[in-house]
DNA sequence: GAAATAGGCGACAACGTTGTCAGGGTGATC
DNA sequence: GATCACCCTGACAACGTTGTCGCCTATTTC
């Protein structure tokens, strides 16, 4: 900027109107300033901009959640990044694996960076280490799951309900055997989502064998082995209700590879790409990601620009989308 | 910060020392300091630390892919991270939806926000823009595509002899009826499917008919409704080579509404999810999307530390999936 | 023609941090 | 007891930018 203001023969307040397009310069100076930019490939300096001005705005938000190559994920992430992007604020993003360590990490490297603002998919058991940013009027927004020990912002599905709902299809169609198939049972989500089976069960008055239900499935491998297990026993559930996305796509392996993929049914979790495709296509209870993605943006910038705001958990609404597996009947 | 050097009554620059874990300060001295910092709940601001520090590192490095909600790149920007989060610096992504005037626009938001590097899977169709960034020395490297106009670091597969591979799988199996189906034609890696395509059946010498080949399938459904149509022709191909994983799921929509799937051959570019799951499972020719991203951020890496190192292209393996829609023989 | 007004432009300080350098204190050495 | 070396610590400037304020010139008004 200093050589710009040299070789365009003004002071370096006025390259920098210039550069911001701010009033009061003759056009025939403003021309020349231009020029001298344009010569020598002047680029501003953003986070010097940021740092000299009052708002302390970065023009960025963090976003960090289980793993952004996850379909579910990444569908959020192209939510945030549609709302961000018509602002002009980027987004980084992180992954963070289920690491608790790796999520306090993450959160104060971001505080660190001082993005404007943070959406997280929290995976650790407690969100305590956020107090102080929160007091600090740090404006965060959670999704997939809720903070517990703090206060925030969240965009969350009615898990307990939606979970029962698919459940409820399944005993629908006669099934009163039926398997549940859980991630991490650590996460909310999971709990929430167990919860929402045995309750659906319950109104059913439909018995739960304990060896009918699996937890702590942390891939699609693992959801495989624990189907084929599950499968194994001498009075096997004749239709299974998965937990999220990988779960459902491992139970789906573990079903192959049995023969039983037309005989045994299943509700998953999370809506995937391809679900419709394959045969039997898979019924689920589908979250909108992306949409999800959008209304978290949306909140976090409501909230930057009014921190006073008073916290609030919205609920997005989930759908049973069938597609031939949940549907078939047992034997 | 001078709060901190206040409470704990020494000057700023101590408090910077021990921020930075700096050799040289009393530990009674530090231990005040650190306590003080906890106390005002004192976050560094790393933008400031880099706009003092020399070297102008901002920490960040950005990922401009077609879209980050799309498997392929979703895998490249996990692997980009993995290799990012290991040196402490962080990725800002965001989607170029083909939009050249977006990329173009993007790449001057990055290049305002200094983020150290940037890779760029380029889609506008040259990258002219880029010379004045390359030449202030700003370190660029490429993935899936090279760029053309300008010289950059590029990691890309073999697209033309990768794709000549494929369809000279489905020719080994006695087809001679071969139908291509690619993304928008002025992208380079389709250019190069096609000519793989072409190379292949001329080298066996089977006749191409026009109808057989589709350009500038922008989604899934696109490609569908071009299967369809090249499949209602009176000397319909007997087996399809798709270009891109969204063509290639669109392509087994359309086999699948015309009853065809065990009937019509597929081969397709690019794994996904749950190819092996369909029915029949889908013969790819894979990319390894994660060690692409590795790849091209060590490539990023190493051209930060040493800006003068010559450019390379390197061009990654990518190998044939038989799953069993490529190994369908003509009737 | 003098005074008031307005519009352009520049000097300076400041944002939060760190590199440089100088100063003060302590202990060891002769 | 004087000198030297060493170790800590702080004052100051600087990174690239912008907000504030004041000055200067040109224009208008009576």
């Amino acid at each position: 900027m200093k050589d710009v203001a040299a070789l365009a023969g003004v002071s370096l307040k006025t390259v920098s109107r210039v550069v911001n397009r701010e009033a009061g310069v003759r056009e025939e100076l403003a021309a020349r300033v231009t020029r001298a930019a344009e010569q020598l490939d002047y680029r501003p300096n953003l986070t010097a901009s940021n740092l000299r001005r009052g708002d302390q705005r970065t023009g960025t938000i963090g976003l960090l959640v289980e793993d952004v190559a996850n379909e579910f994920f990444s569908s959020i992430h192209r939510g945030v990044e549609e709302v961000a992007r018509q602002r002009g604020v980027a987004v980084i993003a992180a992954s963070l694996d289920r690491d608790p360590a790796l999520e306090r990490d993450l959160v104060a490297a971001f505080a660190s960076r001082r993005v404007d603002g943070l959406i997280l998919a929290p995976t650790a058991s407690e969100q305590g280490y956020l107090t102080n940013e929160l007091r600090s009027g740090w404006p965060i927004v959670c999704i997939d799951r809720q903070t517990t020990g703090v206060d925030t912002d969240s965009v969350v599905t009615d898990n307990r309900a939606a979970s029962a709902a698919g459940v409820a299809h399944l005993l629908a169609h006669g099934h009163r055997r039926i398997g549940f198939i859980g991630g991490q049972s650590k996460l909310a989500t999971e709990q929430d989502r167990h919860a929402g089976y045995i309750d659906a069960m319950a109104s059913a008055a439909a018995v739960v064998r304990p060896h009918w239900v699996h937890h702590g499935a942390q891939d699609s491998n693992e959801a495989m082995v624990a189907a084929l297990a599950m499968l194994a026993w001498a009075d096997p559930p004749t239709a299974i209700f998965s937990g999220q996305n990988l779960i459902t796509m491992g139970t789906v392996r573990a079903l192959r590879e049995l023969g039983l993929a037309h005989r045994v049914a299943l509700v998953g979790f999370d809506d995937f790409a391809l679900a419709d495709l394959l045969e039997p296509a898979i019924t689920v209870v589908a979250q909108d990601a992306r949409a999800i993605g959008h209304l978290a943006a949306e909140l976090l910038f409501r909230r930057m620009a009014d921190p006073s705001l008073p916290t609030a958990t919205h609920v997005v609404p989930s759908r049973l989308v069938t597609r031939g597996s949940g549907e078939i009947r047992p034997e």
